[in-house]
DNA sequence: TTTATAATGTACGAAATGGTACGTTCAGTC
DNA sequence: GACTGAACGTACCATTTCGTACATTATAAA
């Protein structure tokens, strides 16, 4: 009784190579679970029973489990960076153009926690599989260009404290944003708060908004 | 040839039992391990091999691999906060006592990163061994009562701005401190920006400093 | 001294897990 | 249609890894 005459199922009869799919279809699994379980609690027997295809096919595009990993690390990032294109903030005045940042990148957190897991994850690891790709580097560059716009123009306007550097104003903006994402369980557990309510979520990112401005806006200015 | 009568290295010749400090050695070698590769990348062979016991103890006094996690990171948690205890905040002024609270809270961090790693991972697993310590709540129940305090202090003196929540200033005040170590390895990768560098890491420190203060004294007050 | 219980060491087992050997089918080229 | 390399499936292997069975020694009480 071979297998490969009789269609069980009577639509598909025999094998159709698409090489794009099975690899995006790895690669989707993969991320999910590495995101979830990281490096070493991801099983590649459990990636490849998720995907359509076999564990044999994840060794064939992606030769070795950490090879994988790296890919998947790789995907999150361009993934997420995709997203930030959208944001225009150039026909803005400089306060709202930049609470328009702060408010967008705190959202942008929350939407993709699994992206902030892959970067808890790989600094769990030291930063060891980034340090190895080239094109997260390139892909991030340029991120703190538009905030760097930003607080140009309100210096410009006179709106800004001067002194400041993007880089470092980014990391703040970043430190706010990701902490909300990152540990939400162990604080909401702490202080028996529940961090992920709606009603508290609109608190943190008002207070994160409004911390930023207050840093960054000259005082005369703050007397809303 | 009996193994026990013969004493190879002269000193000691047979088995010396001491339940404390064997339990203490495995929850000092754990604590590192879990810390250094997680939940699931630890190795319960590689813990039994760095003590001074066996694996046989470990499972005499923890029951499993996730008992002994659980252990591990209560003890974090009580090593770190039992450090805590010794600022003294009441003789200062207001602002002064808010600014030191910051700097400690960030240098205190940055001083406990295996902590910060071990949080880390409980997020990673969704605070699901977190939830079951009654002991970790408890300990941490007062952590925010020293802002509290202070904050107070800083409205009856007309320093500080009302209308804040000592547990949301905690949660900026802890956000930024985190991140700094949390995030070390992938922010420095992508930025090109060595964040452990000493001038870099003086510079967030009185960032995140200036940045409370700004939020939580009031604009007029803060001219210096 | 006997005795009971706690503490410890050695060796091993069963399942999980990363990875591969080997064979087959697909799809484009001559 | 024959040929060839890419794409894919099945079955399997070697090792790792958590956990335990079994035996032995220490220690304190009776």
């Amino acid at each position: 009784m071979t297998t490969t005459k009789v269609a069980t199922k009577g639509k598909e009869r025999s094998r159709k190579n698409d090489p794009a799919r099975v690899k995006a279809d790895i690669m989707r699994v993969a991320t999910r679970e590495f995101s979830e379980k990281g490096l070493s609690g991801a099983r590649i027997d459990e990636i490849a029973e998720k995907t359509k295809t076999s564990k044999r096919m994840i060794y064939y595009y992606f030769k070795d489990k950490e090879t994988l990993y790296l890919s998947a690390l790789e995907r999150s990032y361009q993934q997420v960076r995709q997203q930030e294109g959208e944001l225009e903030l150039d026909h803005l005045e400089p306060i709202d153009a930049l609470s328009k940042l702060v408010a967008f990148t705190f959202e942008h957190h929350v939407k993709n926690p699994d992206f902030i897991r892959m970067v808890m994850i790989e600094n769990i690891h030291h930063g060891r599989f980034i340090e190895q790709s080239d094109l997260i580097q390139s892909l991030n560059a340029g991120a703190v260009d538009e905030l760097q716009k930003v607080y140009r123009r309100g210096l410009a306007a006179d709106q800004f404290r001067p002194g400041l550097e993007a880089l470092e104003l980014h990391w703040l903006i970043s430190a706010l944003s990701f902490f909300n994402v990152s540990n939400r369980y162990t604080f909401s557990r702490i202080f028996n708060w529940d961090q992920n309510a709606a009603s508290n979520q609109e608190k943190l990112a008002s207070h994160v908004i409004d911390m930023v401005l207050r840093y960054v806006v000259k005082p005369e200015l703050m007397a809303e």
